[in-house]
DNA sequence: AGCATCATGGAAACCGGTGTCAGATTAAAG
DNA sequence: CTTTAATCTGACACCGGTTTCCATGATGCT
């Protein structure tokens, strides 16, 4: 049980107000402000007993107050138009974690890519609700007029992303790129000849990178891509079982498949079920991001590991950094690693054997 | 008039504020805030007057200022301690198409269950952001003490459940109980004798509805349910994975399985392959929520198509209706169907081909 | 017509903080 | 022992709405 409570609650709750802890640390209003905001023009003695005070009071500086006065309010919000639910929700927890403890919440925004009226309504959520800052999440963070948008209204925006597109202050991204050229090599030190690419949709920056990734290891090998290989799907796990129906109905056959996500490497397994071709046996495949859905599905899947809750933490720290814990929160890292994850879904080629 | 008007700012986005649309309506600060919170006493053509000033001005009230002056914020809350992410994501979805055109947000808060500190933590969340209102999703919103909670401090709630714990104002149920009865029958009516039931955690009331469904069931075919063929999980697939262990490993084996959600009936597949069990020829398995994992593994899982969206979404109206659209919300629905989702995971047992 | 009742709109206070700027204190310099 | 500068502190207006209180004109009733 708490008994942080010294004041009494009558009937009502009344909450302890500036004024009050004014009254009683004998200051003014002004005073007790500056304690809060951490004004550095303040007397050592009267900022802690105005602390004091505040403490024993249990005194919280109204929110909704100090967003008119300040003209922004204390909310971080998150724009994402992110078809994969289990990133988005990644994101979150991601975001959520940077924020526990501070005065901040989160709320969240989902947009339409596809809408002319985007950054109409995009434009209208932030002005109205004067938000402290937002955290894009990739394939609308990849958006630089998205990005000018936040800048022009005045609200601080980090972009999460696969490869560097933004200033440090601006962007947490990963490195996909070469993520993906160690998946691929993976594939090729294993003895797989014939490889297949479901590449993401068109205009994804991650699904460039991812591509190019991939081509880095062929070219490496010496080897070159053909077209027929290439298949393309919008990262849904329905994409990625047509996708891989083309390519299982090549002649010859892939023995190893890559899809630029797990929800596509999952339809790839699954369209591998339904023509009876073994996995790992007959085919390997490999996806990315590690989602639960890569563990949870036989065989399991061999996928990189996307940090995506990292990610998502570094950027809420980056927006409210310098608002909370000073030098705690600290420089956030610009780029965080991914990581090749090893599981039942990769074996050498049937040939190879 | 003394007109001390504001000087007009030249360059800078000035935003029209509720004095601009008095003026250039000709009335008083109070007959603007009249016509926007739609006050009954009010002429009509006053009204509309101000209300083409408003269009003309493009004017928006601001949330800040209001929220002070009213000590309501215009946020809804989505409180919850769920492991599944499709479903908090479903949920989110869903409270935001009910949200969508209107001046509220939704702000995320995830909690701890096992947290003593819970309650306080929720109450200072609640008090400091004077939330218009919160969605409570389960296992959390089966928690009285948080019911109670809310109403103490002044914030309307909606609870989202499993079965009908609260008055029609105050919740948004499903009939997991009836669902789950429906699923076994298909079950027993396939010929399955031996069937397994995979139990959610203790202590949720999901949990419970759903196996009171499936003993409804066997007690309507003249059948008891022997201790052994239960086991528990707390709706996870790795706990999924161990209960089904623990069945499959039995001597008779049951021929179906009926997991209390989708993850443990994913889990109870994947361990079915690892001993080489086939599904569906040897083994029947049906789950319960119809996320996305149910149609992604192979074979695409029977199961429960539970209406969370539209729970969700009737969840919100119910919070926000009398503020927006008056009647257009409407009466919002306290119970809404389930239903069963047959795909290739269940076929009649061995013995009975 | 005379008076009570009611609907309407305005001035000013208020919600609970923050910004500006001048005045008070104290320290350093002359 | 002044004078000057630097450092703290508080009075007051302000953020942009809502609400209270009251004056005013319109309406109803006898």
């Amino acid at each position: 049980m708490g008994a942080k409570g010294k004041v009494a609650k009558g009937t009502q709750t009344a909450r302890a107000t500036i004024n009050d802890v004014a009254r009683l640390a004998g200051v003014s209003k002004k005073t007790v402000s500056r304690v809060i905001n951490r004004s550095p023009l303040l007397n050592d003695e009267t900022r802690e007993r105005v602390e004091k005070v505040i403490r024993e009071l249990g005194y919280v500086p109204n929110p909704q107050a100090r967003a008119l006065a300040l003209r922004r309010n204390f909310l971080v919000g998150l724009i994402h138009d992110n078809p994969n639910a289990q990133m988005v929700l990644n994101v979150q927890q991601g975001i959520l974690e940077a924020l526990a403890g501070t005065e901040f919440e989160m709320v969240v925004r989902p947009v339409d890519r596809n809408s002319a009226a985007m950054l109409d309504d995009v434009r209208t959520f932030l002005e109205r609700q004067r938000l402290f800052g937002v955290v894009l999440l990739p394939p609308i963070s990849e958006n630089d007029a998205l990005a000018r948008l936040c800048d022009e209204v005045g609200c601080r925006y980090v972009r999460m992303g696969s490869a560097q597109l933004d200033d440090g202050a601006h962007m947490v991204a990963s490195n996909d790129r070469e993520a993906v050229r160690e998946a691929t090599d993976f594939l090729i030190q294993q003895g797989h000849e014939l490889i297949g690419l479901i590449e993401g949709p068109d205009g994804f920056r991650s699904a460039r990178e991812r591509r190019l990734g991939f081509e880095d290891a062929l070219e490496a090998a010496g080897r070159t891509l053909p077209r027929s290989l290439i298949a393309r799907g919008n990262y849904t796990f329905e994409t990625g079982v047509t996708a891989a129906e083309r390519l299982l109905d090549l002649s010859p056959r892939p023995t190893a498949i890559f899809a630029s996500n797990d929800e596509m490497a999952a339809g790839v397994v699954f369209a591998a079920r339904e023509r009876g071709i073994a996995v790992p046996e007959e085919l390997s495949v490999i996806g990315f991001d590690d989602t639960p859905i890569a563990a949870h599905i036989w065989p399991p899947l061999t996928t990189v590991r996307w940090p995506i809750v990292s990610m998502a933490r570094s950027a809420a720290r980056k927006l409210v950094g310098d608002m909370v814990g000073g030098q705690a929160a600290g420089e956030q890292p610009s780029e965080l690693p991914s990581m090749l994850v090893k599981r039942a879904s990769v074996a050498p080629p049937p040939s190879a054997s």
